[in-house]
DNA sequence: GATTGAATATCGACG
DNA sequence: CGTCGATGTTCAATC
C-alpha cells in the first residue's frame, strides 16, 4: 500500500465523467493497484476511486505539462471496463509505502447473538406467561439458545435464527431428543425463532411438532435497550 | 488528517456488531473525527469506519491489554446515534499528520454534456435529414442546447435532459418563446431528448406541442467517439 | 441455492 | 428546494 500527500487535479470517465480541481488530497494505491483518493472530509467514500482489477501507468509531465506545474501523470486504467482515472499530481508532500498482508476481514458478529439477548429479555414474545431459565443452556451436543418455561411450567427449547433453514431445525431436533431424555425436563416443547424463516424450514419444523416464531428484529430493538449492554 | 499503519483489532456496534481480528491495516483519522480503517485491498470501502460527526478518545492499553500486545485503545463514538467503534492498537508502524484544507469537491460533467456531446454528432437522431445549426445556442434568458434544421430547414430546439420532468419542459418552452419571436428563426419547433421521460413531462411537452425523443445512451455511444473528445 | 462483490445511483433526511 | 450524506444495504452476477 502506497500512501500519497499531494496536490493533484482528477478526470474521471466511466459511468460518468467528473473532475476534481486541484487540491491537497491523499492519495492511496492499494497492493491490487486500486487507486483511492481521499480529501480531508466527506464520509468513508473516497472523491473519486478505481477499483480492481485496474492498471496504473505513470508517466513524466511534458514540458507544457510542467509548466503548469505538474509534475507526474497517473494513468488508472479498469482491465475490464472503459473506466479510467487520470490524476495529475502537483507538488507532493508525502510518499511512503507499506506492506500489510492479507487482511483477515470484517466478521460479522452476527444479529443472532443480538436477537437472542433481545429475546431473552423479552421473553414473553413466546406467549404471555413464558418464563427465562437460560440462555445458552448446555447440552452434551452444545448450549441451546435458550431454555424457557410456558406458562404452565412445560420446558421449551428456542433456537434462534437470522434466517432459519432446514439445518437450524435439524439442530433443534437434535437438542429436543437429548432434551427430552431428561425427567426433569420432559416434554420438552420446541420453538424455531427467526426474522426469516424459510418455507422448507417451517413444513419441516412444524411437521415435527416444533413451533415458529418469527422476529421482529426492529420492534424488538425498540422495545427493549439490550444494545447498550452487548459488549 | 493522521495517517496510521498498524497492527490492530476492532470493534463495531451499531445497526450490526462486527469485529477484526488482529492485522496490519491503515488508520485514517480526517480532520472532522471520522475514521476509516483500510486493508490492503478490497475495494473504496473501507473494512470499517465511523462517520461524522464523532468524537474518538485515546486511552494507554492497561496492564491486561498490555500484556496481550495492546498499546493504545482508540474510542471512535458516534454524536447522535449509538455506533461506536472501538480500536485496539497494537505495534504502530508509520503515523504521520498532514493538513490538506477544504477540497473543492469532485464536479461532475454530467452524462448531460454527454448526450449532448453526442447528439450533436449524431444529429439524424431527431430524424433523417436533419442538420446540426450549433450546440449551445445563445438566448437572452441562457443557452438553449441545440439548435438543429429540419430537412425543410425549419428551426429546432433541443433540450436535453438525462431524466426529463416537467422542469425540462417549462424551460424548453421558455426558449422556445423567445426563439419564436425572431422572425429568422420562426416557426421554431421544439424537442426534449432525454434517456428517460417522466409520464407527467411527455403529457405536458405532447399538449405544447413539444416531441418527446428518448435517447439510448449506451447505443449513441456505441456508435460514437466523442467520448475521447471530451476533455 | 449460497456466496461474493460492486455500487460513482438513488433515496431520504435535513436545513 | 436544494444539498448533503447514507446505503453497517441491496442487488446482481457468479459459483
Amino acid at each position: 500500500m502506497r500512501l500519497v500527500i499531494a496536490e493533484c487535479s482528477a478526470h474521471y470517465t466511466g459511468r460518468l465523467s467528473a473532475h476534481l480541481p486541484l487540491a491537497r488530497r491523499l492519495i492511496v494505491v492499494k497492493a491490487d493497484g486500486s487507486v483511492l483518493l481521499h480529501s480531508d472530509g466527506g464520509s468513508y467514500k473516497p472523491l473519486n476511486w478505481m477499483s480492481p482489477p485496474c492498471a496504473m501507468a505513470v508517466r513524466p509531465a511534458d514540458e507544457a505539462e510542467a509548466e503548469s506545474g505538474v509534475t507526474e501523470i497517473w494513468t488508472v486504467q479498469h482491465a475490464k471496463s472503459d473506466d479510467r482515472l487520470e490524476i495529475e499530481l502537483h507538488e507532493v508532500f508525502h510518499d511512503s509505502e507499506h506492506v500489510l498482508g492479507i487482511d483477515p476481514g470484517l466478521i460479522k458478529d452476527g444479529v443472532e447473538a443480538h436477537l437472542q439477548a433481545m429475546l431473552a429479555e423479552q421473553i414473553e414474545i413466546l406467549g404471555a406467561g413464558h418464563t427465562l431459565v437460560r440462555r445458552e443452556y448446555m447440552t452434551a451436543i452444545g448450549p441451546v439458545d435458550i431454555l424457557a418455561r410456558d406458562p404452565q411450567g412445560a420446558a421449551v427449547a428456542v433456537e434462534i435464527k437470522r434466517r432459519a433453514e432446514i439445518d437450524g431445525v435439524e439442530q433443534l431436533t437434535r437438542y429436543l431428543d437429548l432434551l427430552n431424555r431428561d425427567p426433569l425436563l420432559a416434554p420438552v416443547q420446541g420453538v424455531l425463532a427467526a426474522q426469516e424463516i424459510k418455507p422448507q424450514a417451517r413444513v419441516l419444523a412444524e411437521d415435527r411438532g416444533i413451533r415458529c416464531v418469527v422476529l421482529d428484529y426492529d420492534a424488538m430493538r425498540g422495545v427493549d435497550d439490550v444494545d447498550s449492554r452487548l459488549f
